[in-house]
DNA sequence: GCCAACGTTGGC
DNA sequence: GCCAACGTTGGC
């Protein structure tokens, strides 16, 4: 199958680039959103590359990038009676020297189609489009 | 099934 | 801290 990418947010007050670097994995745990769920569990493949993106931040953006190193598994913060929440593994990549700012992004227009940059989009586990992945990976030089 | 109320996300 | 956008809940 052929490579995907993702967008991930976290918030890095919570848990930053930083913080996976040091971890060298982690599991993607704590998503409560049913489509984002669905994106991890039925469409994540191992080796599909991921921007991570720090939310609620100064400032908000691209801060590195990840791999999806292992398949979907129960997420063990899941308090639901029947098991409900998954979550994938994900190994760091690299950090950027800096933070892609959201304010750059929304600056090229090959990026405008990014769910990321649509009006309203919270969604913390979003698709990527091969085209936008390495024009991110430009800008981030 | 409708929809108002409420909670959360996340940029600003 | 504000608030728009969106998802979820629950009464009916």
């Amino acid at each position: 199958m052929a490579k995907k990418y993702w967008l991930m947010k976290s918030e890095p007050e919570v848990f930053s680039i930083i913080d996976l670097e040091r971890e060298g994995r982690t599991l993607w745990e704590g998503v409560r959103n049913y489509q984002a769920r669905n994106f991890m569990m039925n469409d994540m493949s191992i080796g599909d590359e991921v921007l991570f993106y720090h939310s609620n931040a100064e400032p908000p953006g691209v801060a590195g990038i990840a791999t999806v190193s292992g398949k979907a598994v129960h997420d063990p913060t899941d308090k639901e009676k029947k098991p409900t929440w998954y979550c994938v593994e994900v190994k760091f990549v690299r950090k950027f020297a800096s933070v892609l700012p959201l304010g750059e992004l929304k600056k090229n227009k090959k990026l405008a189609k990014m769910p990321l940059l649509q009006r309203g989009q919270r969604l913390s586990v979003q698709p990527v489009s091969p085209a936008e992945f390495k024009e991110v990976l430009e800008m981030a030089k």
